[in-house]
This record gives structure tokens, C-alpha cells and sequence, in this order.
DNA sequence: CTATTATATATGTAAAGTCATATAAAAGCG
DNA sequence: CGCTTTTATATGACTTTACATATATAATAG
């Protein structure tokens, strides 16, 4: 369960909601590299409070639905400092294109680049993101020691990006130079 | 269920039982980017059979346990062909290495780079691995159609466990050059 | 000669992730 | 004035993934 001890070093921030932990910390920062949707943080937050790892305050508000603040405990801080402490494994990648890609020869050139283009579209929209995140860049003097290594995240957000727009590329001029003494049996 | 469309993408070049499958064509091949266990791969064909997408073929043996041998039907080929074309979502990365560094603040340097060195070995590990895969480069004349998909998805991986490694060198670069007063508190 | 690895399939269980939907009211937009 | 978005939490239902374990035998390694 590694989106606890995500949630732990978000709350080590500030006391947050559920809500507010999803829409304005987690989504603009784990979520590049580790992805949730609500149902799963407020399910997580739940076992979390059981364990003891955070606590809640109930905040009544007349005009809204009330909020939950949930801050996380001494039990919290040191469950944190342990799994930062612990190795990680190696990064799972579910890349659904790549599969498509890897059987492709069945399909006509004209399909696969379009599903190129597609893809290049979605990736392109990711970088943009990612590079409108307002965290100073390595070298600025600005840069504190918490704020540097949400800047090397980042920097991993960019760079994969940018490795996949170089595939997309390379497939594209693949798919454009094949000859027809390549070409198989198509569907 | 984009593993199932996998796995009718690899009966498609022989039929398979579900052990070779796993061993032979899924971990030397799209295990890479889409990753199963025994257990799900077991269950998957099962599933398959049940959706007439493959058929089974009982072959008894008698010094060994028996074996299941699984083709494709004209259904299953009928199936991947609506799959083949189409649009896949953007990858999904689950990377527990990022969550870490991205609240490393927390820790002393010398954690930190042996966190680093240790995912440099793991991700050393995976770009020899992928380079002993034999399958031409890029221009290789014995490049077929179908090989080329091949080797692209290969080029892919190499790309991304190459991009890994310039990350953790920058990585590594960064806290060793770390200046006292951007220390904060540490655990 | 024993222990491990390879061959081969199956299942129980739990954890994690996805998708949809319910409630409730204010604020903002056209 | 009605529609959509934002704020805020909750849960049902399902699928997918992961981890462990069971069975059985041959081949290979030490």
C-alpha cells in the first residue's frame, strides 16, 4: 500500500480533506507517478484512521456538506519514516499501446499512425502539463531542499514524456519508410 | 482486459499451452510493458475458452502432467482485430521509487544515494536484459514486418530504462551537490 | 544421493483498482 | 431562471492483480 504512505507524506504538509488531498495535493503531484481516484483516498484515509496513523477532526459547516481535516499522528510520522527508509521495487508500466504496437503488423500502415498521432496528442497534452507546474528549476537558487526533489520528480515526469514523443517519432519514420517487401498479411 | 487481447496476439503465432505461454512468449515479450502472473494468465485462458476466443486441445502424457494446448478461434481473431484497432488509453505508471524521492527530503544524503544506487542496479539489470533480446536492430535487412513491431516495442523499453538511469545520475548529481543551507529537517 | 529446477495446472484469498451512483447545497454561467 | 461546476463524503459492485499454496513427476545439479 503504497498510496498510504503517500497520503502520510501529503499530510505532513498540512491537515487536508479528502477532498482537498485529492483535487489540490495529490492530483497535481503523485498522481504522475501514482494514481488514485477518490473512492480509493477515502476508502485508504478510513483504514488509515483506524490504524491510527491520522486523525480527524469533524468541521460542521451549515451552508456545505461538513469536512473531515484529517492530520496525521506521531504513529503516522514514524510509519512514514520507515517505508522511506525501505526499498522500492522497480516501476510496474501498463502501457496498452505497446501491446497494440507489438501485434501491429496485422494492421494497415494508415491505422497505425493514426493511432501514432493519438497517442502523440495525449503525450504532448502531458508534457505541456507538466511544464506549467510552478516549481523553480534544479540550479535555481530558490529551490529549497523539499522543493528540489518535487523538482526531480518532475524532472522524471518531462523526461519520460520526451522519451516517448522521440518513440513516437521513430515509429512514425518506421511506419512511413516500410517498404513493401515488408509488408505481411494485413487486417 | 488488455491481457487477454495479449495473449490472443500470441496464439496467433502458435498455439500455446498456458505454461509456455507464460514462460516462453508472455516474459520474454510483452511482460515488458504489460505484466501477469501464472495465476492470472491460468485464469485469463479459462475465461477465453468460456468466451469461445480459444479453443483447448487435451494432450495426455504420461511421465508428465497433462497438458492443455490453446489455439485461437476465428472468433478470438475476429476479437483481436476490433482490439488492434481500437485508440489505447496513455500508459499507467506505478512508481513506488518516485513516491519515495518525492518526499526524500525527509532523509540524510547518504539514504538517499543508496536508495539511488540500488534502483541504478535493478534498472541496469532490466536494459541488459532487454539488450540480450534477439531481435534485429533497426534497418537490419532480416527485419520483417512483424519482427519490426517487435523491435520497436524493444526499442521503447530500452529508451525508458535508459531515460531511468539519466534520471538517477542527475539524481545523484543533485544531492551530492546539495549545500548545507538547503538542508532541512531530516529523519 | 539429495535438493533444486523444470514441466504443468489449479485454486483460495486478499488487496488494489475501477466505475457508477447517491446525497446536498452553493456558486457561477449563459 | 435553469444548467453546470464546485465543494464534500460515502458506498455498492465488480474486475484485476498479487501472493501463496497444492499436486505430481522428471531431469539436472551439487
Amino acid at each position: 500500500m503504497s498510496l498510504s504512505h503517500a497520503i502520510l507524506g501529503l499530510l505532513t504538509i498540512t491537515p487536508m480533506t479528502g477532498y482537498e488531498l485529492k483535487n489540490e495535493a495529490f492530483d497535481t503531484t503523485i498522481a504522475h507517478f501514482w494514481q488514485a481516484d477518490q473512492a480509493q483516498i477515502y476508502r485508504t484515509l478510513a483504514a488509515m484512521a483506524e490504524n491510527g496513523w491520522v486523525k480527524v477532526e469533524l468541521e460542521i459547516q451549515e451552508d456545505r456538506p461538513n469536512r473531515k481535516v484529517y492530520s496525521i499522528t506521531e504513529a503516522g510520522r514514524e510509519e512514514l519514516r520507515r517505508w522511506l527508509h525501505t526499498e522500492q521495487p522497480l516501476p510496474i508500466h501498463r502501457e496498452p499501446f505497446l501491446v497494440q504496437m507489438f501485434f501491429a503488423s496485422a494492421l494497415d500502415d494508415a491505422t497505425i499512425l493514426d493511432h501514432i498521432a493519438r497517442q502523440r496528442r495525449g503525450h504532448e497534452a502531458r508534457l505541456a502539463q507538466y511544464q506549467r507546474i510552478p516549481v523553480p528549476p534544479l540550479g535555481d537558487p530558490a529551490l529549497d531542499r523539499t522543493r528540489t526533489f518535487w523538482r526531480l520528480t518532475l524532472e522524471m515526469g518531462i523526461a519520460m514524456e520526451r522519451a516517448y514523443l522521440a518513440w513516437l517519432d521513430q515509429c512514425e519514420a518506421v511506419v512511413r519508410g516500410m517498404r513493401d517487401d515488408e509488408a505481411g498479411e494485413r487486417a
